[in-house]
DNA sequence: ATGGCTATGTGAAATAATTCACAAACAATG
DNA sequence: CATTGTTTGTGAATTATTTCACATAGCCAT
């Protein structure tokens, strides 16, 4: 043990996550690596992989027990954790996000939202009432928020990136196109949405 | 020659791509293959290597072409051949997708959007006239849709999905958190956004 | 031209991720 | 409690991707 856990890793694992939930709604109490393995289409071997950088987490014969997998699952990935995001940027995008219940079943909860439009500014969007970006740090360190989603026209992005390292923020989850240029400290997420549907159409035909 | 292109190798061409595009607005004639990779934090021998897959498009001692790459690139991807899409949901991520100009500028335009409600229907949104769900096949085929983005609830995504297999589309981006079951030949591309977000706060601290 | 430099293109090596394959653990059954 | 069957956990093998390293093409100055 003691390896470095791969992306791929923690990305599958949420959608054990997800399946484990559902499972257990369904009244399901145990279940094997192969089964759970081809409700997502991959192989036994690879769930079996991914969760043993954790620990011994089945039974052999037996599989896994749903319940506890959920439950360690939600553990490693601190879902049980309510973590606090800002949403900067309440533009079309923005706007839609926040109104996202996906996000809070994670863990997340959106504690403050941002803009710089006097439109916008101190006016309620989706039950959110918008601050000014110029309060950014006061807001983010008055509610220790970790995470930030990026939604700002590509033109503001790196500025606003910057703002927001100087604030405090830890991640990033980037929604502009625009490559961020930050301290190794920040760790970003793109996502680039025009470009998945471009990889998308490529592989047609 | 003749190797299977990797999906990673597409995504970079993309952003290569948009680098080019803005190294040739701002005037600049050649690119190393070392500098094009330092602006994307990348080794040079990667963007030779992905280059390579598609011939010699350097010039040994000299580099690369801005705007001749640029072009290659273009067609590599159809960037130049417009692509028809059509948005399934027009709720809020649906709403604030077909806003989008990014993708337009990758060669995309939206054709046509759907919903079910009747408060959507044969209304505006944002330029769109939403037509009815049940005229899916015929306006697909009709404008001869290819690609389809998924933005309906959760509880309807296989369902829609389904439909849109049966009308045609040969590529599906899929927003919501469902894994689709489809014949092979749909290409399917899943965007899930509280798992990326869930990523990356867990690389955090 | 010739020679010196620079940067490509590409096999080979290194690294990363997935899949195989099987010993060992445990369940179930009689 | 022994035997049979199932499924885990994990090294080893395989496959995919990235990086190295260098022969060689082509630019440029003289
Ligand atoms: N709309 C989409 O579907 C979509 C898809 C992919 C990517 N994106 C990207 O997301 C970003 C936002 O897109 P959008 O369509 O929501 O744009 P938008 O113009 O609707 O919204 C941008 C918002 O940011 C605000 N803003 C501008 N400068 C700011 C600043 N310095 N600080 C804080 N707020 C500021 C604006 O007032 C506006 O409300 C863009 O970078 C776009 O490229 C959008
Ligand atoms: N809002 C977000 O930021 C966000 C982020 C990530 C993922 N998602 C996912 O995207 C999907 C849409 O999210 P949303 O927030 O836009 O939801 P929404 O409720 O605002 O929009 C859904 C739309 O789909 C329409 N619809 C329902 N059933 C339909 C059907 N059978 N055919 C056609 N249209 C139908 C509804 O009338 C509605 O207009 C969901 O699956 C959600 O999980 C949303």
């Amino acid at each position: 043990m003691k390896k470095k856990i791969p992306e791929k890793t923690i990305q599958r694992l949420l959608l054990y996550y997800r399946y484990l939930y559902f499972l257990l709604q369904q009244g399901t109490k145990n279940i094997s690596s192969k089964s759970l393995a081809d409700l997502l289409e991959i192989r036994g071997s690879q769930v079996r992989k991914d969760l043993s950088y954790f620990g011994r987490l089945g039974t052999r014969g037996a599989g896994y027990d749903v319940m506890a997998l959920r439950d360690t699952i939600a553990e490693i990935l601190k879902i049980d954790k309510e973590k606090k995001v800002c949403v900067v940027g309440m533009g079309n995008l923005g706007a839609a996000l926040v109104a996202y219940k996906g996000f809070e079943a994670l863990g997340f909860k959106v504690a403050a939202v941002f803009d710089i439009s006097p439109q916008k500014i101190n006016h309620k969007i989706r039950g959110h009432t918008c601050h000014d970006i110029k309060n950014l740090s006061k807001i983010i360190n008055e509610h220790s928020i970790e995470v930030a989603i990026l939604t700002v026209p590509a033109e503001a992005a790196q500025e606003t990136a910057l703002r927001l390292e100087k604030a405090g923020i830890k991640a990033i989850l980037n929604f502009t196109p625009v490559k961020l240029s930050l301290s190794k400290k920040v760790k970003i997420n793109n996502i680039d949405l025009a470009m998945e549907l471009k990889t998308l159409s490529f592989f047609i035909r």
